[in-house]
DNA sequence: TCTGGGGTCCTAGGACCC
DNA sequence: TCTGGGGTCCTAGGACCC
């Protein structure tokens, strides 16, 4: 989907389409915590983008529209456009709120097949739910997902077999779905500044480097990806994490948080009908340093448990001398023992 | 300029079991 | 006195994605 976030809020606010709009943090005047989660085109136009500190945001376009998030409308409005795609698909995987792979093997029999078809899809998202997306149509998941990159906004970009290389070689090695800002700087200091030059390398200097990753870096550079769409599987781990407004010591203001984040997690777990064996504490202290602490127990469902072992974790290996950011916690080792209900 | 919150996967050492 | 190989679990850390 364009602009996710930003695309639903002018669905239900038709009055700020045209408008720079950006939904996130609070932007508290310029003094607010946090970061844009997406912004319109508009906005964009100013430099804004996902990830930006909101302040900056702010500082930059203090006129914008700013708008919190509304998860709750975010997902239904996903569920609908979800239901509109399976509808169009062999089979079906959706891999976020706003991102979902269709396997359209049998609705078409050439890549201008294809991209007929993806364009029905298109006009079928914007007749029913009224959004607009962006559609990549290629023979496995990594250029499909590359393509729809590139038709990005309200496009459709198919990249064929004979096409690979001409699509992926002049792209910044960044781009490369798997490659963040760390593989990038290493990779641009052995050489590899762009897909192409990647794609050349040697295999065994890269798995040198990178161990098995290596050998998927070289397979993505040249387009090679063999894996199949998955099916929904469970939650593997459910946690809540917040930032103070301040950054702080004060034992009081931190276990209250604690409690706070272990009875939204309890709550979610017991949405999910899952118990759980790891419970972990995150810590980020005010230099943006993390720590995870985490602790196997019997396995449980109660929120006691959660609350008393983040305690303990935080207690017992917190440097009390240092302000603290953010917190977060997490449980894992999950065990679904009752009937699942869908996760928020 | 100042950096969120939700996740997943991979690696690695040590403990422990057979 | 010196000692293998296979496996799992626990904990911590790192990287990445949306």
């Amino acid at each position: 989907m364009d602009y996710f976030y930003a695309a639903c809020e002018e669905l239900r606010k038709p009055e700020i389409i045209g408008k720079p709009v950006i939904v996130g943090a609070d932007p508290k005047s310029g003094k607010g915590r946090g970061v844009v989660m997406t912004c319109n085109y508009e906005a964009r136009k100013y430099g804004i983008h996902s990830a930006m500190p909101i302040s900056i945001a702010y500082r930059t376009k203090p006129d914008a529209i700013f708008l919190p998030m509304d998860y709750a409308y975010y997902e239904e409005t996903s569920g609908k456009v979800m239901q509109v795609l399976k509808n169009f698909a062999d089979d079906f995987e959706q891999v976020s709120i706003d991102e979902a792979y269709l396997d359209i093997s049998s609705k078409a029999d050439s890549f201008e097949g294809a991209a007929a078809y993806a364009k029905k899809i298109k006009d079928a998202v914007k007749e029913k739910v009224g959004l607009n997306c962006s559609i990549g149509v290629s023979f496995n998941k990594l250029l499909a997902k590359m393509a729809s990159d590139a038709a990005k906004p309200n496009g459709i970009k198919v990249v064929e077999e004979d096409k690979v290389h001409a699509f992926l070689d002049s792209m910044p090695v960044r781009k490369l779905y798997s490659v963040g800002e760390k593989t990038g700087e290493r990779l641009a200091a052995m050489g590899y500044g762009t897909i192409g030059k990647l794609s050349k390398a040697n295999k065994m200097e890269l798995i040198a480097e990178f161990g098995s990753i290596g050998l998927e870096l070289h397979n993505y550079a040249n387009g090679i990806d063999e894996s199949r769409l998955m099916q929904a599987a469970l939650a593997k781990s459910i946690g809540r994490e917040m930032t103070f407004e301040t950054d702080t010591y004060n034992r009081d203001d931190i276990e209250s948080g604690l409690r706070k984040l272990s009875e939204e997690v309890a709550k979610e777990t017991v949405k999910g009908g899952f118990a759980f064996s790891i419970v972990t504490v995150k810590l980020r202290y005010g230099d943006f340093s993390e720590k995870l602490k985490s602790k196997s127990i019997k396995p449980s469902s109660d929120v006691k448990e959660i609350y008393e072992t983040a305690v303990k974790l935080y207690l017992d290996n917190a440097e009390k001398n240092r302000k603290l950011r953010k917190i977060g916690v997490r449980v894992s080792g999950l065990i679904q023992y009752g009937k699942q209900r869908r996760l928020g």
